[in-house]
Parts: C-alpha cells; sequence; structure tokens
DNA sequence: CGTATTTATCTGTTGCAACATATATTTTTG
DNA sequence: CAAAAATATATGTTGCAACAGATAAATACG
C-alpha cells in the first residue's frame, strides 16, 4: 500500500510531524495542553526575564499583592500556579532583589511573613499592561464564549469529582 | 461593604485562593492551561525521572521511533513539543546514557544523524503503558467528545488565522 | 510535663535550562 | 571562484529547579 492513510493527519499531530493520528482522545488532549502551555508561556516568560525575574518569582509577587498584607512561605507556595518545592530559596532571592521583606513571626517563630516592598509594587505595576497585552494578542482572537468554554474544559479536566 | 461579593469565586480563582473573579477571559483561559499543565505534567515527569530521563529527553525518544530511521539534531529540535535551544547537549547526555548514537552525516558534514539504540526502544516500550494508564487516569473521566473539544479549541487557541 | 508528631523553613548537592557566542560546513551571489 | 550569507552544531557561563535531608518551633498525647 503506497496510498496515504485516509484518515487526514491535522491539528496537533500535523504541527509536530506525526505520521498517523491519535489512538486515544486523552492522549491528544494531554499533549495538546502540553503544547498550547509551552507556545502561550515561553513569550510570557521572556517578558518577564527582561524586567529580570522569572515565571515563578512573578507568581509569588502576584500572590503578595492579591493579598495586600504579609504572607507566609508556606501559603505562598499552597497558592503558586505551578508547584514549586523550593520556596524558601526562591522567596530568598526576590529578597535580594529588593522586590520582597522577610520578617519572623513572633508569635510562631516557625513561621515568615512576606510581604512586597515598594519596588516590588512598582514592578508589577510597570508588568500589568504589556502582560495584558501580550495575552490579549495570544488569545484575543477568540469569543468569550469559547475561552470560558476552553476555562470551563480545563477545570473539569483537573477535577474527576466533577 | 462587608457583604460578600455577589458574584461567587469558583474555579481557578477559588483554586488558586483569588479573592475576585477575573476580568477576562482571555486571562482566565491562559492561567487555566498554565495550571493544567502543571498538575498533568508533574506526575508524568515523575515517572519518567523514576526511569532515568526528563521530559524533554523522552520527547526525543518519541520522536526517534516516529521516524524509524535517523534524525538530524536540527530536525529534532523543530518537531519538539516544547522548544528547547540545547538539542545538542540535550542528545549528548542521551548518548552518554546508551539510549541513541550520533553519527555524522558524509553528504553534509555539517549534520549528526541521531539514532535509537536497542536499549532506547526498550526504555520506550516499557514506559508506553504505564504512562498512557498515568493519562487515562488523569483524563480518562472526560467523554471523548469532551476530550475532542478542548483539543480542538486548544489547537485554535494555538493558531490566531484559524 | 516530657516525648512524639506535626508544621514551617532551611541547606546541600546535582544536574539541567537558558542565553549568548563560537565554529564548521554548505550555499548563494556578484 | 572568492566573499558573504545561511545552515547545523558545539561550547562557555550563569542561575535556577528538583530532590533529599536537616533543623527548629509548636502541638498533641499519655
Amino acid at each position: 500500500m503506497t496510498k496515504t492513510d485516509s484518515k487526514a493527519i491535522q491539528g496537533l499531530a500535523a504541527e509536530i510531524g506525526m505520521k498517523r493520528p491519535f489512538r486515544f482522545a486523552f492522549e491528544e488532549a494531554f499533549l495538546n495542553v502540553v503544547r498550547t502551555y509551552s507556545m502561550l508561556a515561553t513569550r510570557g516568560e521572556r517578558l518577564l526575564k527582561a524586567h529580570g525575574i522569572s515565571g515563578p518569582q512573578y507568581n509569588v509577587l502576584r500572590i503578595l499583592r492579591g493579598h495586600g498584607s504579609p504572607v507566609s512561605i508556606y501559603q505562598i507556595a499552597e497558592e503558586m500556579l505551578t508547584e514549586s518545592p523550593d520556596m524558601p530559596r526562591l522567596v530568598e532571592r526576590l529578597g535580594a532583589a529588593q522586590l520582597v521583606t522577610k520578617t519572623r513571626c513572633v508569635k510562631d517563630r516557625r513561621v515568615v511573613w512576606v510581604e512586597l516592598t515598594k519596588s516590588g509594587s512598582a514592578l508589577l505595576k510597570k508588568l500589568d499592561k504589556p502582560l495584558l497585552e501580550l495575552h490579549e494578542s495570544q488569545l484575543g482572537h477568540m469569543s468569550d464564549q469559547d475561552l470560558n468554554q476552553l476555562s470551563a474544559l480545563l477545570v473539569r479536566a483537573r477535577h474527576p469529582e466533577i
């Protein structure tokens, strides 16, 4: 048989040079998540790096801003978008860059309170617009209905119980 | 105002402790992609690491198996699911682990042909079932229809022109 | 009230990732 | 055919990520 497969190779399979379609829908969905993440995140990481911070570091700063008050290292680790087993050192580096301060809690001396500095807030503020514009340039071609549906499907993908 | 916001905090916003809903659907979709990627990929990476390889290294081995014949380092980099600017060293490490061989092309001496060894093929074969089972355990609770719709939306997210 | 357990953070080590830059070979161009 | 451009890979350096294990403080338990 020299004829090509009757089922056309398209979507992800075509992008990464696959020779045959996927056997299982969950395989294809998994790889689509990975590839989409990679394509969307790469440009954001570069934007952040141009301002001297990494993606996880930006995530920490966002968490601190969201709370508006000191947050423990442990709590920060809980709220991270991507889990990061090295939070003490991550916070340490943000401290060295003068973006956060660390204060040992007096009531429970195991705990360290982390707080944004003025320059940390200023950096976040400076990044807000370019990041929002980047995301819009990457996903703004889709309708809100499609985006909401995508979000809903991803939430369900993460939660087998729902 | 001490009353809580009328719009309930749910989905991703609740997972990462956000205090208010997202303003833009594309922001929420972006963060959902990141978080879903993180949750799905972490366990796969651990499974691979237990067998001595990283995610990108596994990706290279898969590409080589897909072709069934030698592939240049450049071509491998092209087909990677997540881009990786350090392909020569990545392949070098796979060579050190006896999973691939490198051969300098005689017709074009810039090119290096990379090929799976027997032990590379054997490792892939050993990983097939556990990885498929892992993916099924992570996404098997969704119907094929939902998974296909998720894939379709992710493909469109990556391709503004479509 | 002392011991065990849990909680929260810290430290040591290893290896990979990312970026820039360099080298070698082939192709293009005038 | 020589010089310039493009292509394919290699290397130097820096810093972060991941895992294991250690430490210190608070809580639970008999």
